[in-house]
DNA sequence: TTGGCTCCCGCAAATTACTGCAATAAGGCT
DNA sequence: AGCCTTATTGCAGTAATTTGCGGGAGCCAA
């Protein structure tokens, strides 16, 4: 439980100011140990604060993935996110047939991300590369 | 040009119909070298028969996409869709700042994928996947 | 050719994501 | 504690994409 105070403090470092919804997204948000939909954090939100706005979980999403604190991450064409751990850095492999997520250490990436950068002086941002794809159970499926 | 008799020929062997809408879609994201919105091909559609249905276009390019005759690429949140070239098959690298968009070689994935398919069962589909980050240009640039 | 099954289209409405603007309230200053 | 500045919210509206529905058309079999 350590997210809470550094956002905080890197909120207020950059400006920002601390409100009672930003910090009820970002409880939510940190008490869930996976992903979770933007409108999931909607609707826990507005339990604690009835007059939240969807637009402003929207934009306080956006604010919190702007700074770092949260990562977003692409489930079968819906936005999810989740608590940035510096700790615990992590991709996502999504499977296409059954959205199943697994996480993969950035180690895998780690040969890949540092040719782009010496060949064509591009930084990839492997915080937010999600890997689509199929999973080992519907790979065996048949049916498209 | 032999993208449209092979994609004509992979929708009848799967048991779809080809249309007018659907030849126009083709034909325009054909006529394309490089990607193509969605509203993109809707205009030029309009112009050809003029009762398509902006529906209809997503529709058949989520079709085309389906049966591997386009690819799609994510550009700056907005989708874009650009012909598969079995004989050019490329990935993308998209700056987050500017949008410009580099190619790249399915060889510099080779290796991951390989251990993805090893070590997890995971068959990533690299011919949707799209890297995100920072080129050359905006990577020297200050202001986040 | 007739019947029937299924596919496909256009229309409209739903869903998801985002934005402009005026009212509100957070945080610093006194 | 009270005031002032301005970031932030709620509301309403827009943009982008998807889905449900009913009619119409293609294809096959008898």
């Amino acid at each position: 439980m350590s997210g809470h105070e550094s956002a905080v403090a890197r909120l207020r470092a950059q400006g920002y100011r601390m409100t009672p919804q930003r910090l009820s997204v970002l409880d939510i948000v940190a008490g869930r140990s996976g992903h979770i939909r933007a409108d999931e954090v909607w609707n826990q939100a507005k339990a604690q604060h009835p007059y939240v706005d969807l637009a402003t979980i929207y934009r306080t999403l956006q604010l919190l993935k702007r700074i770092g604190v949260v990562t977003e991450v692409i489930i079968g064409n819906k936005l999810h996110f989740e608590l940035a751990d510096q700790h615990n850095r992590h991709n996502h492999m999504v499977c296409s047939d059954c959205d199943a997520v697994q996480t993969l250490s950035p180690d895998y990436l780690a040969e890949f991300s540092r040719r782009l950068e010496q060949e064509f002086g591009f930084t990839p941002d492997l915080d937010n590369l999600t890997i689509g794809g199929k999973c080992a159970k519907c790979h065996s499926n048949v049916s498209p």
